[in-house]
DNA sequence: AAAGAAGGGAAGATTG
DNA sequence: GCAATCTTCCCTTCTT
């Protein structure tokens, strides 16, 4: 990214706070957010969000919602990109290759629910279906109109004579209570991995990283109005991720 | 009232 | 054979 480019999307990133202080309520208290966000792609100049990402989620927030107003001027600098629907991918993009790792050299384990749920979260195709809430916290949110989705490509790769369905596979997600991998929240269709699952799953430069939000959301506000802040931030870190790995 | 989401008991299936 | 880990079915309760 230019400086000149850069400063496009800073004044994009004005133009569109300008509007939101004409409108807002009063949430600018979440201004350091969209700072983090400048600051990364800042940072890291190759690394850069997809606008497209957010074209298949619901659009139930309040038009002058500040997330909202900082997607809109991502979007518009970032326009041109082509909205990827769940349907123009195809199975071998979403459907991870048939359970099994290694481990250790000694022997085959079973791919669990949660490394396949854990994995297919750092998949930017698969913000359509569930996203992280709060990546730090390891806490995510099916997406209401695609959680079957994902549960069927679950079901696929594990070779179920039936179809697998959200219900069943949140079956299974609440037997992981007892052992406390993943826990339900309160919050409609969101779960929180467990602290050990999130240090054995989780690249471990992550963790460490400041640049990412200590909390996405405040415990008060609506999660699922957030899908578009969070498909554009998932697809971000990808992209981050993939980078980073490929630089070290 | 209806639909969706959540919780859990129980039995079955698969795998290491 | 056994334990672990789901999977499947079904019922109830709660929320929207």
């Amino acid at each position: 990214m230019t400086c000149v480019e850069q400063d496009k999307l800073g004044q994009a990133f004005e133009d569109a706070f300008e509007v939101l202080r004409q409108h807002s309520t009063g949430d600018l208290q979440y201004l350091p957010d969209y700072k983090n966000y400048l600051a990364l792609i800042n940072h890291h100049p190759h690394v850069k969000g997809n606008s497209s990402c957010y074209g298949v989620l619901p659009t139930e927030e309040p038009v002058y919602n500040w997330r909202t107003v900082i997607n809109s001027a991502v979007d518009f600098y970032f326009e041109g990109n082509i909205h990827q629907s769940l349907q123009n991918i195809t199975e071998n993009q979403l459907v991870q290759p048939t359970v099994l790792q290694q481990k250790g050299g000694k022997g085959r384990k079973k791919l669990r629910l949660f490394e396949y749920l854990h994995k297919s979260l750092c998949n930017p195709e698969m913000v359509s279906c569930f996203q992280w809430v709060d990546i730090t916290k390891g806490i995510f949110q099916f997406v209401s109109k695609n959680k079957d989705k994902l549960a069927e490509l679950w079901g696929k790769t594990k070779g179920n004579r039936k179809t697998m369905t959200y219900q069943k596979m949140a079956r299974a997600l609440r037997n992981y209570r007892r052992s406390g991998e993943i826990t339900k929240i309160w919050r409609k269709l969101t779960y929180h991995f467990s602290e050990a699952i999130l240090q054995r799953l989780s690249p471990s430069y992550f963790l460490g990283k400041d640049i990412y939000y200590s909390q996405c959301v405040q415990p008060d506000q609506e999660y699922l109005s957030l899908n578009n802040w969070n498909a554009n931030y998932t697809y971000t870190y990808a992209n981050y991720h993939a980078l980073n790995h490929h630089d070290c």
